[in-house]
DNA sequence: CTATATGTAATTAACACAATTACAGTTAAT
DNA sequence: ATTAACTGTAATTGTGTTAATTACATATAG
């Protein structure tokens, strides 16, 4: 998003994926999840490519956090409990809360970082 | 942890081990991070175990996080950068302080918690 | 019509971590 | 002393998540 924003035009998969030493198709997959969140549009063809579809300033780290996101910063047992004991039958809510606070402190962090504060560190 | 401090008393890896429904020697493995961290004392032979070393008030989930963690929570892109690309060459110092920010967010938010207020939920 | 893109599925590879096995060392009880 | 029950720890295998790769249908410019 960085060389998105640096370029101010459209870029293919192909040079994206250079720049971060992956597959072309890892970025379009990724592309398609900053798509769905309007933070870029994307085009077929000869000459396609992607480009924002916002200002850096008015996208945030949080926007592209949301748009790519998998997994959760905290993740919680899955596993079914023991019944016979008290704590194991609590704990996932426990630590639920606890992981959904500091999912939302990350948050907080990411919110107030733009894409322009980005790009003013790499020039 | 939250299993120690119920019981109050020793408890073997098996039975910690049912409790979160895994393997004994996984259990093992924490405990010798928890106790590096002075936050468990553990005993070999018969009638061994684990108990904890300082009282649930005393203990947050920073230290138990510090005591066993291996990943960041936000990890950043350790491949070499593209070196004709500015924004590549610049992303790994950028993203790394990203990252740390977050990383700082979380810690102060589990400083905030202690084992007494996880067991004060279960009872 | 052709060259060059994206969109997307399917398959394989890589990696982190859990699970398991094995066994040496330790301790309590008899 | 011997035995039973535990920890410490290495070595190996299994599992699940994600990246990498391949393939090809579709789209677009010239």
């Amino acid at each position: 998003m960085t060389a998105l924003a640096f370029s101010e035009g459209l870029m293919d998969s192909r040079t994206l994926a250079a720049s971060v030493n992956t597959n072309p198709v890892v970025i379009r997959r990724l592309l398609l999840g900053l798509r769905r969140a309007k933070l870029v549009e994307t085009y077929a063809g000869k000459h396609g490519g992607a480009r924002l579809r916002k200002k850096p300033r008015e996208i945030s780290l949080l926007d592209i956090y949301d748009a790519v996101q998998r997994r959760p910063v905290i993740a919680i047992n899955e596993r079914k409990a023991w019944k016979h004991c008290a704590v194991s039958c609590h704990m996932k809510g426990i630590m639920s809360s606890v992981a959904d606070g500091a999912e939302q402190a990350v948050r907080k962090h990411l919110r107030g970082i733009t894409l322009k504060q980005l790009l003013r560190q790499v020039c």
